[in-house]
DNA sequence: TAGTATAGCTGGTATAGACCACTGACGCAA
DNA sequence: TTGCGTCAGTGGTCTATACCAGCTATACTA
């Protein structure tokens, strides 16, 4: 029991959201309310409550309430952004399937944002994600082959990062990231469950170590009323 | 002198920063010095810094103290700004048409983004902006009526930002921005000379003034393979 | 019936005090 | 000189209390 109070409040009332107790548009107990039931002060309950108003999962009204907010999943630029965490924060589960994954040799595309040697491999793989069941986003990351041979798929699946940082010592430095707009294929809209040419958001994202060297590149297809990014500034 | 305590705070200490007497990197005054300093609890002071460490002015270290930050986090999400720098990084030379200029009611998405009271006017323009000549973006922005009722029609679609902080003396802050999505519609589709259900990225940004009150809603659809947005993080 | 005042609720702000874990500098000992 | 332990100071957390302003449903009035 390490963490703070107001952190275990928080991930209570979070679980409260996720298990459906609280719906959409609820408004949910008051702060003091909430105080006596967890037996704290109502500026270590406020804590808690900021922390997911913070998060978008609830919505302060003055006056009136504490509501469960209604809206997308939002990724935070300014945030670590990893899938997981996303939807952890979205307050759905995330899950995953593995369309492929293959040794293969590079596109040219691949190549050149890797910057890679004209004989080297690379690993493919794609992947289609889920937020509560649903499917968000189709996934396809490369990763010069060199850089995950002495790991299993499921280290590589699972969490290339920490992997890379934990096990290989590599620091993971800055991405650069582009979005823009496109329309489903017919393969893809097979997969996000939508139509052919319904809108998707493209974001490709290249990540460099910290030493400069970049060592994945990943292009990711939104469907587009499931998901949107949200920038501050 | 309407606003809280810690606000007033956060400005003072901002402004401390901008004028440089703080320098980047430098160990501020604990926050029990500056709540005796400022006369006001250490709850009330840590809320003023609170707000500009999430800001990204200032960064806490435990045991150690409070410091200016290095300000990466504001520059990078200088990447998205105005259209015109947008065009001019891209080289390309902007210009822009108006499509509306209308003193009207405001929707209901637009009276809650604004914080209106039931009975204010909006000013609602509609533009097609152009990056050599090409039709890049369909906009649509929203303005509370009451904040442009002395100034021209000149002054406000050309540059909004610098009539406001010069003539009103009111000074620009943050903004929030989310990016997802969509297709085109009839009548976007002829203004931006591409088909229908062609698709677009959709940005939306909420602008507020330094006070914290909302004073700009703007909506921009722009033409999927003639723009993307680029991010470092 | 239709409109209006109001009371009781809500979240927002602010206080004063307390204890904790952590940092970093200082001084002592090997 | 080098290493290590101590300790004052820092931000992090938490309590208990108080008053304010905004919202809303209820009861009252015209």
């Amino acid at each position: 029991m390490a963490s703070p109070i107001y952190i275990q409040i928080h991930n209570r009332l979070r679980k409260t959201v996720e298990d459906g107790q609280w719906q959409i548009g609820d408004k949910i107990p008051s702060e003091r309310e909430l105080a006596v039931q967890f037996g704290v002060s109502r500026m270590t309950l406020r804590q808690a409550v900021q922390t997911l108003v913070e998060e978008g999962l609830l919505e302060r009204r003055v006056g009136a309430g504490t509501y469960v907010a209604n809206r997308k999943v939002q990724e935070r630029m300014s945030g670590v952004t990893s899938f997981t965490e996303l939807m952890e924060q979205a307050g759905k589960v995330p899950s995953s399937r593995t369309v492929s994954y293959h040794i293969t040799t590079p596109s040219l595309s691949e190549s050149e944002k890797l910057q890679l040697t004209s004989d080297e491999q690379v690993l493919r793989m794609e992947r289609i994600r889920f937020g509560n069941d649903e499917p968000i986003c189709f996934e396809v990351a490369t990763v010069p082959e060199r850089l995950i041979r002495k790991f299993s798929k499921e280290d590589v699946t699972n969490s290339l990062y920490r992997v890379l940082e934990d096990e290989a010592g590599l620091k993971v430095g800055h991405a650069q990231q582009t979005v823009s707009a496109m329309t489903a294929s017919e393969r893809v809209s097979e997969y996000l469950n939508i139509k052919r040419n319904d809108p998707l958001l493209r974001l490709r994202q290249l990540s460099f170590l910290d030493d400069g060297t970049p060592f994945e590149y990943v292009r990711t297809q939104y469907v587009g009323n499931r998901f949107e990014f949200y920038l501050e500034r």
